[in-house]
DNA sequence: TCTCATCTACGAAATATTTCGTACAAAAAA
DNA sequence: TTTTTTGTACGAAATATTTCGTAGATGAGA
């Protein structure tokens, strides 16, 4: 399942807050940039639909959920995006991802890390 | 300039091939889903009005070329993919492709003498 | 010369995505 | 109780993207 832009920028906003209602999202959302309420609304129900949310209507302002994880979407949309972007390369993604240098040596120990685990592996 | 996906496919074909015809490039495209010349014909219209294209119209089938080059568009999708989908996080994006993808020992090579270049740098 | 195949241009339909107005229900405030 | 606020549902407009049909030009081959 492959969100779209807008229904991605609404998934973030849960996996970071948790369950929210729709003013919740809105008004986050509505810190960027200009978005009716209904709008949110429409995007949140589109959503519920598909399966890309749940919700509690036991109160009268329901209360969303995320029902796909942060990693798996991730995982989805990062394949795509190497497959059109990068024509299946993902060194060469992980070179331009890295060149732009934005990541703190941490970070860059971190997956140095991961490269020795990787590679340690038969 | 962020193009479109059908407008990156075209694109890949180009970067690929260097210089086409709009039925070399339709003949491709071909090869992995069905699609009409014209469709082709049009997309390519639109994206030499975008800029996306140059074209030399000497010959009757004009002789399209990209205008952009395959390493500023993959920066460019880079960027906004990240934002939108890593929360701007390079090294989250590094490790995700990193783990669910199959690199050769080369090409995990080369990442780390980048990661030292990197490092090295006061 | 007279078809026939192939090309461009372009309008418009088809589809996908985003945005919003309006109707109506229910809680909260006056 | 009456009014105002706040919520959902939902149709439909607005926008973006993709697809295609048709018209007309041009060159190749019969």
């Amino acid at each position: 399942m492959k969100p779209t832009d807008s229904e991605l920028e609404i998934l973030q906003v849960l996996w970071q807050e948790g369950p929210c209602t729709v003013r919740q999202i809105n008004e986050r959302l509505a810190e960027n940039r200009e978005v009716g309420y209904t709008t949110t609304l429409k995007l949140m129900q589109i959503m519920y639909e598909k399966g890309l949310l749940t919700r509690l209507e036991e109160a009268r302002s329901h209360v969303y959920e995320a029902n796909v994880s942060e990693e798996e979407t991730q995982s989805t949309l990062l394949e795509r995006f190497v497959d059109t972007a990068f024509r299946g390369s993902a060194s060469k993604l992980v070179m331009h991802a890295l060149g732009n240098h934005k990541s703190t040596p941490a970070e860059l120990d971190e997956i140095r890390k991961l490269l020795d685990q990787i590679e340690q592996q038969p």
